[in-house]
DNA sequence: ATTATTATGGTAACCGGTGTCATAAGCGTA
DNA sequence: TACGCTTATGACACCGGTTACCATAATAAT
């Protein structure tokens, strides 16, 4: 024992990153013992398991990820793949990864990428070919894109899918296990405090097609409109594509209106923000003129004068069970798992003025 | 000739990540020569060099970062260091890193971190004791960080800083690349700017002052009111930390006094938003009655009401001009690259009011 | 023509881990 | 005590590249 003991300290003094026949050698083992240690293979002796343990604590080894990679046929990083604007959005999802990655050895490699672009495909598949990733996390829009799905199938890489259309919609099903928020409850609780505060001629701006959020989003505000026996007046049913300037747009055309809504539904922030531009040069007062709710609680969410009532998603929460699926030992069951979003009221919500 | 290319075709038929070892088969040398193509040596024929990079395309060959990175003893990966708020800023950074990095092989790994915690140097010195990175990108504030600066020096970690002060400063000189932003530029224009528009009472909202760029901003706004012989005046002088709620507050103190600025600068767009809420609720009119200037052009700013008039800096282009430092071929002798602000006039500066 | 020099390519060992398979140790049973 | 059976450990090749060093062919000098 002090003998060892002496020989590690030699080898501290070496101030040598360890390697995993450092290890060996000084606990007196073979390499392949000590890889059956880090691996927590089952049939090594507890008392053998135990001396290793203490060598490579006191040396503090860690094993090379790019040794066992090569080893493995696979890397230690996790990629996570977007095209999305939204930058707050895209961090928070970023740290949510991390949460769950510090302390296991892996890594995040960010990688956006242009989902109009001719070589979206090829470039992904290079990408994915060049480093063999250990998993990868698709947010939306593009967790929708088909073709990106079979590419990861084919190349066998591990995938969740970050959406907010559960499987079971109209599209056909997709394998695979994915993160699925439930868009449509927050939103149905906004609409229904829209409708507890009396609003009858409410306005809506949606959000772009192509992302599923879009139509469950609506389908949640719907719903909680019916609750209360109203809906989104059918002349006010405004189109928009998320961005500030679409929401803009749209509030000057719904509140120009001689019939103009006493309340508008937002897709987005951003789009309420356009609609509050729109609100403050047509003269009317949020709330007292006009209410308006949005969604994301955005960082402009509660910059806005007043502070903007919206849903809110727990997007970090998200990103950690998204690394959690690929990362955890066992390899879960599960394929889908759900989170809710809730409202958040704030200062642009209010009763409906008196006719 | 022939019968190389019926070899490749066979080979193409395994639909198998190609190795060195085909490619050497395949083009009849041994796995040295065509290692020495690929990391350009020059003692090689270029008879051989071509024929050798011909099989390299057909089969579409790529080196494996793993094996790479073992021989070399260092992974192809750049790591990208911070610990910002801002969301905009980090993925534009991010965006211009990975324009850089695209089609070399390289990937970037982003690790935020907390510069408060007990634990922020012993953590990252785990993660590059773990990765042997090929370079670090540090952002602000904690490319100032003295003890970060030294890990990465004792770990030989090449790396560049980005920062808005040039070493020249008060602060002892630090060695190694750095990417310096001329905040003071852009400052100067956009006060130079509210000079010229007759403001003469004029306030300021400043920046946290553990950040650099609160003073070069500073700095820069002073010289540009010099430069038309007025200066802020010394008791509408407040301090803020670059938050929305201290931009905020700080309006709320400056607009509520009898003697008022006509104009506000702030060291950042999030603290304008803030001095927007405050001029609101104050009943003042931007800019009839109040001119408002920020710094960065965050989304915020045109979402505002009048869109803000702020300064921009070329986030983007410093991310790429960053991470090109860490990876062209010939290590660049220039160790202080330098990037200019520039005014970005919009709706939120006008000219004085008449007294 | 012969030797010295250079250009080029090959062999073997290594980077730091893992898989496969054979063997040694432990252990209840006859 | 001998026997098989299970469990624990080690030897060795391999993952896909690299460098160090040596061998040979081509070229220049004598």
């Amino acid at each position: 024992m002090d003998k060892m003991t002496d020989t590690i300290e030699a080898f501290l003094s070496l101030r040598r990153k360890a390697t995993i026949n450092d290890v060996a050698r000084l606990a007196g083992v073979s390499k392949k013992t000590v890889s059956r240690v880090i691996n927590n293979s089952p049939s090594v002796h507890a008392r053998t398991r135990d001396a290793i343990s203490e060598v490579i604590a006191r040396i503090s080894f860690q094993p090379d990820p790019q040794a066992r990679g090569l080893a493995f046929r696979r890397s230690f990083l996790i990629g996570l793949i977007y095209d999305n604007p939204n930058a707050q959005y895209i961090v928070n999802m970023q740290m949510g990864v991390l949460d769950r990655l510090r302390g296991t050895g892996n890594e995040l490699v960010v990688h956006p990428c242009d989902w109009r672009s001719d070589d979206f495909i090829p470039e992904l598949r290079q990408f994915l070919e060049h480093q063999r990733l250990a998993g990868v996390i698709i947010l939306p829009p593009i967790a929708e894109d088909r073709r990106l799905l079979d590419l990861l199938d084919e190349m066998e890489v591990p995938r969740v899918r970050v959406t907010a259309r559960a499987g079971a919609s109209n599209q056909p099903t997709i394998s695979g296990q994915e993160i699925v928020s439930h868009d449509h409850i927050g939103c149905a609780e906004a609409s229904a405090h829209i409708a507890l505060l009396g609003h009858r001629r409410i306005g809506y701006i949606g959000g772009n097609l192509d992302y599923p959020s879009a139509h469950e989003r609506r389908r949640g505000f719907d719903a909680g409109l019916a609750q209360h026996g109203c809906a989104i007046a059918p002349d006010l049913d405004e189109g928009g594509n998320y961005s500030f300037a679409s929401g803009y747009e749209a509030g000057q055309r719904l509140l120009t209106r001689p019939d103009r809504p006493t309340a508008i539904i937002c897709a987005n922030d951003e789009m309420a923000a356009g609609a509050y531009k729109a609100a403050y040069e047509s003269g009317l007062r949020i709330p007292q003129d006009l209410t308006v709710v949005g969604f994301d609680d955005a960082p402009i969410a509660d910059r806005l004068s007043p502070p903007l009532t919206t849903v809110r998603l727990p997007t970090r929460d998200m990103a950690r069970m998204a690394a959690n699926l690929l990362i955890s030992p066992e390899p879960s069951t599960i394929s889908h798992l759900q989170v809710d979003s809730k409202l958040v009221v704030r200062g642009s919500s209010a009763k409906a003025p008196n006719p």
